[in-house]
DNA sequence: CTTTATTTGTCCGTATGTATG
DNA sequence: ACATACATACGGACAAATAAA
């Protein structure tokens, strides 16, 4: 992915993924590994965490301990693009 | 068995077993399988080991490979609460 | 003697939480 | 932002020894 050198990686990539549940890419449930997703992304881990705190902070996903990250759905207010 | 998110779930555990010790619900030479207690607790048996593993090295139980766990008593020092 | 069940020991893989540099 | 390490926790698999059927 391509990032803007004049925003933080980690905004852009919770966009993206905000993005992708709004679109229904990824369905509640759908399980999110901050490793295979910051492998994905080509970043560390640690700024990949960044986005997921973003994304659990807003309501997008839930994470449990040791377990994963899970999407929770488009949180309220926000408008569904599906 | 309800567990506090803020400690480790081995800690828990190995707690429980001690107060058992010490109240007699759990005598010496008593069995004590690592399979059976993370079954009984709801945890995998990595964790549950951990709690063993913890308790041996105080001397509340003595381990032997292959036979199993067996509580050895209350360690010197150690308040009998029985 | 063979089979089955049980137990600890060990190892692999995955995942998040935390901490340090 | 990155690199690394360790702790915690779960799932699964296999081996070796023991005991009972």
């Amino acid at each position: 992915m391509e990032f803007d050198p004049r925003r933080p990686k980690w905004q852009q990539i919770a966009e993206v993924i905000r993005q992708r549940i709004r679109t229904g890419v990824y369905v509640p449930d759908f399980q999110l590994s901050e490793v295979r997703l910051a492998d994905e992304f080509g970043v560390n881990r640690d700024t990949m965490r960044k986005a997921t705190r973003a994304l659990r902070e807003e309501g997008w996903i839930t994470t449990t301990p040791n377990m994963g990250s899970f999407v929770a759905g488009v949180p309220e207010g926000e408008p569904q693009t599906d």
